[in-house]
DNA sequence: AGATAATCTTTGCAGCGTTTAGATGGATTT
DNA sequence: AAATCCATCTAAACGCTGCAAAGATTATCT
């Protein structure tokens, strides 16, 4: 017992975490983050949180001044997760138009793979009355703007375009919400697979026909 | 005391209800309603709802299984409504395509004028994983159909039909979640209020295009 | 080295959904 | 009319929740 003792019982007992974590907030979120994938967001509580990241319930208190400001914290980070799943279809795509096509699946896609984080994304906007500010400084929102104004070709108006951002965001986030519902399971099965079907309702929603007309 | 105790004990205290409530189920919905529009989603537990309603914290489990049951009693009250609705805004409308955007609009309206029992119709549907039956035979999701067979002649296959309310319904649905949304607030200025904004989005949306082309 | 401030734990409160056991009283049978 | 049955209600209790207050522990700064 000479010297040794604090590096000892590190070491020895790498489960055995300090008494300060050291980046507890991440490690809180991160443990949101498995809770609702493994059991979804009605399994999300404070409490459990604490639990799974091994602190007390209290600990998250000194992070986040309530449950709501860790669940905006999570939701942050899925607009981020978002806004790459955007990048990567919109670079994918050839023609304007299959750019335009492939944003609306791969948008409802990634709330199809995490229905629970999409859940809590538009949870907390619904709280706050509007999306994160994330979205206009080149996040996912602007992605969609900005695709829209290339087929264009840049000759729409401010007005026109923002509507048709819009218009188009609402069809995403609506599509995205209903696409597990069984009512559609025939029309996938109709149409050879879930993803043709989401083709298909966002050709038909046809979000540029104004533009085109006007 | 003698033979005229009972209608007595009610018409001295009339709020004194009897043991037997005579129509809990009933009396409970619409207790869920008031507290609904007065205090949002947030406030309504059993217990209010019970305690609203003036009765024991057990007493809801005599006629609903469980807090989600009765929530799908509000919900399914509050798709009739939504029905009624979009009945009076598709009597309104002059011609095919005003009958199109006046219904959308309603239903817009509808979401934004009881943002709670809205609220909990579609937690109930997600729960399910499928909108209620109730909209299939004659109920809104139907009347959305029919007016989007009716101004296609007729004409439209089945699948392409059910493809265009889809996507109508979506739109719709998405934005009645973000109607509120502090974004849109500058665009319904620009457009002269709120409803101006609503039938410029979805005149954006061009619900017809594939009809029409092909 | 000692004080300060940040971080974590313990304890406690009120409210929640739900279950169990018991009270009440209308309806049905005898 | 009396006894029985059963739907309906209440009371009490369990474990969970979000959150606040007060005390313990440790890093950091002077």
């Amino acid at each position: 017992m000479s010297g040794m003792t604090k590096p000892a019982s590190k070491s020895l007992a790498p489960e055995a975490r300090p008494y300060h974590h050291g980046d507890l907030s991440r490690a809180l979120v991160e443990a949101a983050q498995r809770i609702l994938e493994k059991d979804g967001p009605a399994a999300l509580s404070l409490r459990a949180v604490a639990r799974e990241a091994g602190v007390s319930p209290a600990a998250p208190y000194h992070h986040f001044k309530d449950k709501g400001e860790l669940l905006e914290a999570v939701a942050h980070e899925g607009w981020t997760a978002l806004d790459a799943a955007l990048t990567a279809a919109r670079q994918k795509a050839a023609d304007a138009n299959e750019r335009m096509t492939g944003l609306g699946v791969a948008y409802v896609c990634f709330a199809r793979d995490n229905p629970a984080i999409y859940r809590v994304m538009y949870d907390c906007s619904r709280d706050k009355d509007s999306l994160p500010d994330q979205l206009k400084d080149d996040g996912a929102y602007c992605q969609v703007r900005n695709t829209i104004d290339e087929r264009s070709g840049g000759t729409v108006s401010e007005i026109d375009l923002e509507l048709a951002t819009i218009a188009a965001w609402c069809a995403g986030h609506g599509l995205a919400e209903m696409i597990g519902f069984k009512q559609f399971d025939p029309l996938k099965e109709a149409l050879g697979g879930e993803e043709a079907f989401l083709r298909a309702v966002f050709e038909h929603l046809g979000m540029f026909a104004r533009l085109d007309q006007g």
